[in-house]
DNA sequence: GGCCAGGACACCA
DNA sequence: TGGTGTCATGGC
C-alpha cells in the first residue's frame, strides 16, 4: 500500500501508525474531540468548518444558540438570508447556509429529525447517503460518522494528508479513500482511537503549519521520519 | 496586503 | 477523470 516506510523499512505499518499515534499522544495529550455539547451540534459544526478556522465556526454556532435554531426544525425554518448572517463568521455563509437546510431537510425526510434512527443504519449505507446530501462530501460525512455517531471511520484531511506524506507513507493513488484505507486496513476500527488520532493529527499539522516549514526540529514526531 | 483555515460543488476539457 | 474557479470571513 505505501510506497516507502521511511526510516523503518523493517517495522510494520501497523507498528509505525502505532508509534506515531503514542507519540503525538505523549505530546498533547488527549483532545477530546469533537468540542460540542450534542450530536446535532457536530453536524452543524461539520458542516460549518468547511475550509473555516475552527475559531470562527464557535462564533456562528453561539450565535445560531442565541437565535434557538441550533435544531433540524428551527434551521428548515429559519429564512436563508437570517441563517446566513447568524454564520456570517465562519465565511462562506451563503454557500453553508444552503447546505444546513440540504441536511435538516434530508435528516427530516429521512429520519423524522432523530439522529438514533439515522445512526441505526448501517455505517456503510449512511455514508453512501450522506454524501448524496448538497454540501457533503467524505470529509464532512466521516466527520459526522464518527464524531456525532461515534462510528469506526477514519477522517482525512489536508493536515492528515500533510502527515501521512512528509513521513514517506504515502499511498499509491491520491484519492481520499487510498489514504484512509491507511487507517482502516492497518489499525483496529476503534472509533475512541480513530476520533483521538485524527484530532491529534490536526494539532500536529497545525503546529507544522505555524512553524512555516516541512521540517520540525522541536515536533515530537521529529525522530519518526520525515517531518 | 497577503496568506491560510478541521471543503465541497459546478463546470470544463 | 482531473484541473480550475467560486464561495468569503477573520486572524496573523
Amino acid at each position: 500500500m505505501a510506497k516507502d516506510r521511511g526510516s523503518h523499512p523493517d517495522e510494520s505499518l501497523t507498528g509505525r501508525l502505532h508509534r506515531i499515534y503514542d507519540r503525538l499522544l505523549a505530546c498533547y495529550g488527549p483532545q477530546h474531540w469533537w468540542p460540542a455539547e450534542e450530536p446535532f451540534e457536530v453536524i452543524v459544526g461539520a458542516i460549518l468548518t468547511q475550509s473555516a478556522a475552527w475559531i470562527n465556526v464557535e462564533k456562528s454556532i453561539e450565535a445560531l444558540k442565541q437565535a434557538s435554531v441550533l435544531s433540524p426544525a428551527c434551521l428548515r425554518q429559519i429564512p436563508l438570508v437570517e441563517l446566513a448572517g447568524l454564520i456570517h463568521s465562519c465565511g462562506y455563509y451563503n454557500a453553508k447556509a444552503v447546505k444546513l437546510k440540504s441536511f435538516a431537510g434530508w435528516l427530516g425526510d429521512n429520519y423524522d429529525d432523530s439522529l438514533v434512527k439515522m445512526f441505526a443504519q448501517d455505517t456503510f449505507f449512511l455514508r453512501a447517503q450522506l454524501l448524496k446530501v448538497h454540501g457533503i462530501g467524505e470529509e464532512t460525512a466521516d466527520s459526522i460518522l464518527l464524531y456525532a455517531g461515534n462510528k469506526p471511520i477514519f477522517v482525512i484531511d489536508a493536515y492528515t494528508r500533510r502527515i501521512i506524506d512528509r513521513h514517506g507513507l504515502s499511498p499509491d493513488g491520491n484519492k481520499y479513500s487510498d489514504y484512509q484505507k491507511i487507517f482502516m486496513f492497518n489499525l483496529a476500527r476503534q472509533a475512541p482511537l480513530f476520533n483521538e488520532y485524527h484530532a491529534l493529527l490536526v494539532q500536529v499539522g497545525k503546529d507544522l503549519c505555524r512553524k512555516a516549514e516541512s521540517r520540525c526540529s522541536s515536533c515530537c514526531l521529529q525522530d519518526e521520519g520525515r517531518i
